[in-house]
RNA sequence: GGAGAGAUGGCCGAGUUGGUCGAUGGCGCACGACUCGAAAUCGUGUAGGCGCGCAAGCGUCUCGUGGGUUCGAAUCCCACUCUCUCCGCCA
């Protein structure tokens, strides 16, 4: 969330960055007037909380003394039927502005570019060529199905719509690509390997963003009211919660590879086919913790983290930044890298990294001390995918696959894939 | 799932016949003294949120969380959350 001292202070700046994003600013109205609410509540219930203490005080004296307080006792006992009923205003309005407080999306970067729909991302650069074909390139599910790697028709017997299995050199190539991409970060990008939960609590996806307005996304556990995490962002910025880190210690890095799990109700479209957009899907996560005055290189040097898997695989992208309308509420400035599909004919994201300033940080509550002494203030945090495993997955197939149907495994997946290097029928 | 114990400041740990307790003490840390320097020792200081204020500062809240009783609660009552131990179950 935004620090209501700069959402009182500058309420037009907030204003300009919801409409960017194509938003309503009824909230934004509706919590100037809580907090202002709030702060005359607060002012009367302070005032009577500082009579009382000191007539109790005073009540202390005489009873100490052996002397009579009737009065005094009456008094207060009036005075503090007031602050109950003032408080109970409190409370409300304090629980209304925090409601309103959580749907205010963060600002929007001054380098963003305007706009709500996906043409109005701007490409900053691009690397690869798309490679020429002799022959008619397949869409990834007819390659995989054909090779019998993935089976879309089995999954439904499991789970239904939405899912699938990975099989033979299918299900290889998914843990190759884990490995490789979480070996690349932690090797050369210097990110800590960790392997959070996955089902996290609903304080923990409110801190992350994803709730509360994003509820009818998730997977919800009725029995103890617990979310299947839509990306292991969630787990990850939980892990600091609360804390006052030493600011010696940032940036502080995590990649954690993950399943995911969105219960996204629309579909139907080519880029909502097979493996682009599943119930659960894998994806390797990157994120940090970093000092504020670093967050937007932090974001750039995690873009090029991104991007270095992309180049590693051979697979050629565009790099879009993003318009106001099409960031998630926590992001102030979001790259998305798109891959080239060339069985679909259309550039997709495997990525995106976000930076989030202190908004995310604000809802966790996680701060760091410049030094000792010196008042908490909060971190930074950005988040990207290194990649999502189900859609490099894909990429791959579109990008290496032959005219006989066989796919060629990159190079730097040979290893991983116990020196197969093409996939074939079998 | 059953039984029990517990949640206090950066950490450890007092405080439960309600009344200068935001909280004794120790450790840690910072500054100062001593020292050529250091160790040891001594002294001083050392939470966060919110509101008001240009600021100094003042006020208020916080002893897991939320309610309640009371003139007044870390201390009493209720609910919830979490942690630990033992038993059971289990990959």
């Amino acid at each position: 969330m935004l620090d209501i001292r700069l959402i009182r202070s500058d309420p037009e700046l907030v204003r300009q960055s919801i409409e960017r994003r194509g938003g309503d600013s009824a909230p934004l109205d509706g919590l100037l007037k809580a907090d202002e609410r709030r702060r005359a509540l607060l002012r009367d219930v302070e005032a009577l909380r500082a009579e009382r203490n000191q007539v109790s005080e005073e009540i202390a004296k005489i009873k100490r003394g052996g002397g009579d307080a009737a009065d005094m006792i009456a008094e207060m006992r009036k005075v503090g039927d007031r602050i109950k009923e003032l408080e109970a205003d409190l409370r409300e309005v304090e629980a209304e502005q925090d409601r309103l407080a959580l749907e205010i999306p963060n600002l929007v970067s001054e380098d963003t570019p305007e706009g709500t729909t996906e043409e109005e991302n701007v490409v900053v650069r691009e690397w690869g060529e798309p490679r020429e074909f002799d022959f008619e390139p397949r869409p990834h599910w007819e390659i995989a199905v054909n090779l019998d790697i993935v089976d879309f028709e089995r999954a439904t017997n499991i789970a239904g719509a939405n899912f699938e299995v990975f099989k033979g050199d299918g299900a290889r190539l998914r843990r190759a690509l884990i490995g490789f991409m979480v070996d690349v970060h932690t090797q050369e990008h210097g990110y800590t390997e960790v392997a959070p939960p996955i089902i996290a609590r609903r304080d923990s996806l409110v801190a992350s963003g994803h709730l509360p307005k994003f509820e009818d996304d998730q997977f919800h556990v009725r029995e103890n009211d617990m979310f299947l995490i839509p990306t292991a962002e969630a787990s990850l910025v939980n892990i600091h919660r609360d804390e006052v880190l030493d600011a010696q210690t940032l940036p502080v890095s995590y990649v954690a590879y993950t399943p995911c799990f969105r219960f996204e109700k629309f579909s139907g479209g080519k880029e909502s086919r097979a493996l682009i957009r599943q119930y659960q899907f894998d994806k390797v996560e990157m994120f940090k913790f970093v000092l504020p005055e670093t967050s937007m290189d932090e974001l750039e040097s995690l873009v090029r983290n991104a991007e270095a898997v992309y180049q590693r695989l051979g697979i050629p992208y565009k790099l879009a930044l993003l318009c106001a309308g099409e960031m998630g509420i926590q992001a102030v400035k979001a790259y998305d890298p798109m891959a080239w599909f060339p069985g679909m004919g259309s550039w997709l994201e495997l990525s995106s990294c976000s930076n989030c300033l202190d908004y995310q940080a604000r809802r966790a509550n996680i701060r760091f001390r410049r030094e000792r002494g010196a008042r908490p203030e909060f971190v930074h945090t950005l988040n990207g995918s290194g990649l999502a495993v189900g859609r490099t997955f894909a990429a791959v197939l579109e990008n290496y696959q032959q005219e006989d149907g066989s796919v060629v495994v990159p190079e730097v997946l040979v290893p991983y894939m116990g020196g197969t290097r093409v996939i074939g029928r079998n």
